[in-house]
DNA sequence: CCCGTTCTTGCACGTTTCTGCATGTATCGT
DNA sequence: ACGATACATGCAGAAACGTGCAAGAACGGG
């Protein structure tokens, strides 16, 4: 591996996770610890990242440029996203949910993952121009403004005719009652026909929807294969949802 | 080897796996790690790849993207959008091209014009997502990332499905012989399926396009309604297309 | 056909850069 | 305060680099 490599490996890392641990990435890329920490003081010294004890931190998004600021998902959503972008397997097909969530998705994914992503979403297609080995599908349809993807019956027939391994589906509200809910009708039909063209359904959520609920039933949980979330898997709603069979998978 | 066949196996390399390796080069082609050292060193004196330690990296693609990106669209193209968004009536339906003359179209349209668009570029769906009288729908397909739109079989059976006004067709090459032509064939024959479900096709053609010519022809004159350029109507190529009976409409 | 020129290529040499290890120091968590 | 971990520094071997040089090929003019 080249030593320049090397460095932008570190850069992407960093943008993907949101920090470095300067052990782990040694251990990963089976070089010494020593080599990793000189990196990280050269771009430190750059002003590319920010050197702390263990690893280093992004700058600080006020002086950070123009790639990463697009990229500034919450924590919280970025460790979903991470853990999620990890179940998309290499040549797989995956269909990306629209919202910020799944948009966060798109940033974690590794930038030359080889891979299939059908969306319904235009901004999770524009964050995936610059994923050279990624083919990505769009769904076409009537634009719905709020959620930023399209919907309607002509997505909904576009959606009949693809099928995928993976369905990474966002709501807005998971509860153990209510189930997968979210505040648009449509939106939620078009995410219940994404559901169906799937092997698997993991849901993404981020700790604020746990435990909430919006207005449309979007799946049951029976339909569902797991739920990624960053709430401490020892919350009483998840706890819940364990004991009815629903994996968690937790991304704190 | 011919050594410019080399240098072409370079960039190949470079394009197809990110990367190249001195070393692992020479040895694969049979010749001295300088002869590669020296190729890439050329290449880099040209713009054509980063020199690293150990080998190069392409040109950052970050470098690349940004400027793009950032780059409000120049004096030309906003002219040129301004007038074609002009030609969008209230209530009408247009169906909106790729490309960053198009994507500016976008951003020329007023905030509350009530009308349809029509388009297969996410980016454009993206610009539109805040134009809350615009009734946006998106036209599926097999994303091209180079020109970020979608385009293949799904996205020409989808565009069978529309009809509009008005079709405002971004163009890479203007020329009264070769007529209007663009780089990729897809994104052609996408082009020419998009003309025909439009009563009027105005072409889009900042100053720069003008007299030049790519690969692939997209429409014949007959088949245009008119021409939105920033260019001198006093050109003589423009002046020999007023001839043939092309409306030039004037941006300047 | 011959000769001089130019360009390319590989080799040799000295220099620079990278990398891992060892050492001693600073910092963190308990 | 203590041990554990992370850190900076110095060092040595290895690898990559640039440069100069010479042999050979391609080319053009006489």
């Amino acid at each position: 591996m080249l030593a320049a490599e090397r460095r932008d490996h570190l850069l992407e890392l960093l943008a993907r996770q949101g920090k470095i641990v300067a052990k782990e990435v040694a251990a990963e890329l089976g070089i010494s610890e020593d080599s990793v920490r000189r990196d990280l003081r050269d771009l430190a010294a750059e002003g590319l990242c920010q050197r702390v004890y263990g690893g280093a931190l992004p700058v600080s998004p006020a002086v950070v440029d123009y790639g990463a600021r697009q990229s500034v998902a919450p924590d919280g959503k970025r460790k979903v996203a991470s853990v999620a972008a990890g179940l998309v397997r290499p040549g797989g097909t995956v269909i990306l949910d629209g919202g910020t969530t799944a948009l966060a998705v798109a940033h974690a994914l590794p930038r030359d993952l080889a891979c299939t992503v059908i969306t319904h979403s235009p901004p999770i297609a524009v964050a995936l121009l610059d994923h050279p080995q990624a083919e990505v599908f769009v769904l076409g349809g009537r634009l719905f403004k709020h959620s930023a993807v399209t919907c309607g019956a002509a997505a909904a027939e576009a959606a009949q005719n693809v099928s995928a391994d993976l369905f990474l589906l966002g709501v807005t509200g998971v509860h153990p009652e209510a189930g997968l809910t979210t505040g648009d009708a449509e939106d939620a039909a078009m995410k219940r026909a994404l559901a169906a063209r799937a092997a698997d359904t993991y849901v993404l959520a981020s700790s604020e929807k746990i435990g909430t609920a919006s207005r449309f039933r979007v799946l049951p949980w029976a339909e569902t294969s797991g739920l990624v979330t960053d709430k401490d898997p020892h919350d009483p709603v998840l706890e819940q949802l364990a004991e009815n069979g629903v994996e968690v998978l937790p991304a704190g």
